[in-house]
Parts: structure tokens; sequence; C-alpha cells
DNA sequence: ATAATAAATATTGTTAACAAAATTGCCGCA
DNA sequence: TGCGGCAATTTTGTTAACAATATTTATTAT
């Protein structure tokens, strides 16, 4: 992510980003069809950057892309939740091998920062925010790698990664879930506090760990919701 | 990959597969700029589909996209080769372990049918074939994993997987480097038994053991060839 | 001659109009 | 009423022209 309406150059680009914010923040519903000319007429500017973002979010997974017949906001299934979170969770564990678990002192600074920030907006009900703090901190762990590439590939699962935030705040909502009586922010605090800690002690088994735990908790937690009230699928 | 000049519809597509093909196949120089009016008048379709295909070729690595100055065909380091080796080669694991090892009865037959290919192909000179056939066997592989997005993200690191197979060709055809008295396509055939038949078996540790040694030996020679003729970069 | 500047050219970014395809609504008909 | 097919409309795919930016060339002054 890394947003912070910085950098909306062209026009391409302040139609991705409007888009996919409308969508991680839920305001447009899955599967609702998104044509090019509304979007176009909203923002004030033409079809072509409308359907260059459209194709880019198509890629990262947001939008489902029909040839011929347009694109509708994708339709996140349980089992596409368990994929996001494995993978990302995945790529970050093989960074930390890569790096045996060690994190630059920069790094640390930027993940307590990132902490910090997911502290203060427990409860503030600024989704793109959390988002936007969480992804800050686990960037680190990726980039403690070394490995470009790899940095790329998770950075693409970033804004299906957000959608799920939202699934995962709708369900902490609802709240019937069980999560040893704490709210879904304290939950989340308490598991970066786990990774940062194992990171900071350069214990990369423990921080293997903490990671499984925090995004297998997430998987979880979409998978058994998804059985009492029937997401999508 | 898996082109084979199907499917070829919309006119972004034609300007993807052209481009992508001429890239790997290695006519077009490193470094090389593309100008979008000269692709379009080419190929006799206007720059619209041009553009998209460059932005898709930018996502997958092939071509560096610099705003407001064009693009141009990248620049490929050793470092980005071990990269994509190693990414692969984890990707191809990762979906290993979750199938714990076992692919099924009509992978395993993909996998022979295409390692027969590469067979066929020893020597022919068709780069283009020869990627498509390791595709078509490695691909089997990531499959088993029953991840999609997994499977998604493996795909988009195959074009630069054939990018890297022109280098490795091209330093085969220069062949100085040692392969124990092997041709680069039967060493390259060699690799491949291995790791069907660790699969067929059902071991997974050899399987991983086997992937390792055919992508990190990948590495090991563009690495080792860098040090001599000095590569990219 | 060289460097700085300005004009000319080339190239990308954006738009609006056109073409092709899909969708919708209407009508007749059983 | 319900169903098939045709016309009207909507929407995407493509194009060509226009605008903005970058690059090259030419010009001038020192």
């Amino acid at each position: 992510m890394s947003n912070e309406d910085n950098s909306k150059k062209n026009f391409s680009d302040i139609a991705l980003w409007y888009l996919r914010e409308q969508i991680i923040d839920g305001h447009m519903q899955p599967g609702e069809k998104l044509i090019e000319s509304n979007i176009s007429e909203t923002l004030n500017l033409s079809r072509g950057p409308v359907r260059d973002a459209l194709k880019q979010l198509a890629i990262e997974g947001l939008v489902d892309y029909h040839p011929n017949k347009g694109c509708t906001v994708a339709l996140l299934s349980p089992k596409d939740a368990y994929e996001v979170f494995f993978l990302r969770g995945s790529l970050e564990k093989l960074a930390l091998e890569k790096s045996g678990g060690h994190v630059d002192a920069y790094g640390i600074l930027a993940m307590e920062n990132a902490l910090d920030e997911i502290k203060s907006l427990a409860g503030a009900d600024n989704l793109l925010a959390e988002v936007n703090a969480d992804e800050k901190f686990h960037a680190q762990i990726v980039l403690s790698g070394q490995i470009t590439r790899l940095y790329k590939m998770w950075e693409l699962l970033s804004p299906l990664n957000g959608a799920m935030f939202l699934t995962l705040k709708n369900i902490g909502e609802k709240a019937e879930i069980d999560n040893f009586g704490k709210s879904r922010g304290d939950r989340l605090i308490d598991q970066h506090e786990r990774i940062l800690r194992a990171v900071k002690s350069g214990d990369l088994e423990e921080a293997c760990r903490a990671l499984d735990a925090h995004y297998l908790r997430n998987g979880e937690i979409i998978y058994r919701s998804s059985l009492k009230n029937g997401l999508n699928k």
C-alpha cells in the first residue's frame, strides 16, 4: 500500500488508488459491476486510465475481468482468504529464512513505529489506516530477505490482504468469534508484539511460529465464520 | 506460457505474445527502447493495445517502465536470475509440501509428456518450445498444491524464467561451463528425470532436493559465467 | 570550440469518437 | 403466461487526434 495520497501523478494511478480504496473499504459490493464510463465520469477523466486501473486490479485479484463483458468486484471466498494468508505468511517466512531472522536496525524501528500506529488505531474505525500500518510492519520482514522480486510478489498480495481485513473487521464486529476475551484490535496487537519480539531477539524459529499463528488464526476466523453466516460461496 | 498461438483474440494479447516472444527469443536487445508507435505499426494496430501489453510486461519484469519516458527491454542481472530461480523453486516446493509430494495420475502423465518433449527438443535450437515444455513440466508440480493463487504467482514468473533460459542457452553455447561432460540439453533431461522419479515415488524430501539441485545449478551457471564474461551489471 | 539556451522533433499521456460485442426490452405468438 | 427472436441500448474494444513531456538539434554568446 503506502498510499498517503502521495505521487498521484498520472490519471491511471488516480483511478487505481480510488478503486482500490473503494473496494477495500467496502464501498463497493462484491459482484458489483464496474462500468468504465461511470467511473471515468465520477473521476472526471476518460476511460483509458480507468481501463488501465481495472487491468491492474484484475492482476491483484480485487476485480474479476470478463473479456468483452467488463469487470466486477471480486467475490472472495474463504478459500481465497486462506490462500492469501497462507501465501503472505509463506513469503514472509521465506524472507526471514534468507535473512536468518535478522531485521536491521532501521527495519526494527519501522516495525516499532508501525506497531504504535496499530495500537493508536485500535477502535478508531479507520480500516485503511489499519491496513497501511499492518502493511508497513510486515513489509520490513519481507525486505529483510533482500530479494527484490520476493518483495514485489508479496506486495502484489497486499490489496487482497486489505480486502480480507475488511472481512475480518466485519466478522469482528458481529463478534460471535471467541478471541480469548479480547477485541479484534487487541488480538492484532498481541500477535504483532509477539512477532516483533521474536525478530528483535533474532529467534528465527519463534518468528516463523508467530507468523504462522498470526496468519493461520486469521484464516481460521474467516473459515469458521463462513460456516455460520454463509459468506460468499 | 502455454501459448501455442491459441486464443489470440483481442489486440492487447496479440501485442503481449508478440513482445514476450521477441524478448524471450532474444530478438530484442536488453536495454533497447520499445517505442509504442513503432510496435503498433509493425503489428498493424493502434497504440492502445500495445500500451496494455507493455504494462503487463512491466509487471512480469521483462520490461522496465519509466513514466513519461517509455519502456526498455529489461536488463537482467545475475541477481535477477538467482531471484527468479530461487522463487520458482520455493513456490514449487511450497506446493509440493501442500500436496505431500503427491501429483495425481493426470499430472504425472503431463509431466512425462513434457519430459518427452524436452528430450525430443535436445539440440533442436527451438528455445520457445523448450521453455514451453519446461513450463508444462513444472506447472504440474505447482498445480498439485491446489492453491490457485500460488499457481498464479508462479505463472507470473514464467516469462522472466523464459528470458533466463535464453541466457542459459547462450552461456551453454559458449560452453566453458563444466557440465560433467554433458551438454546443456542432457543436463536438463537428467535433472527433470530426477524430479519426476521423486514425484512418482511420492518422495517429498527427494523431490525438494531435486528441485533445489535443478534451480540452484541454473543460478550457479549464470553467476559463474557473469564472473568471466561480464554479464549485465 | 564550448556551454547555455531556444527551437524543432519525437514520444508518451489523455481524450473523444467510432466499431464490435453483449445486454436489455419489446413484440408477437403459442 | 411464458418463450423465442429481433430491435434498441448499453458497454467494451479500438482507433486517431490532441496535449504534455522529454529528447534532440540548432543557434548564439562567450
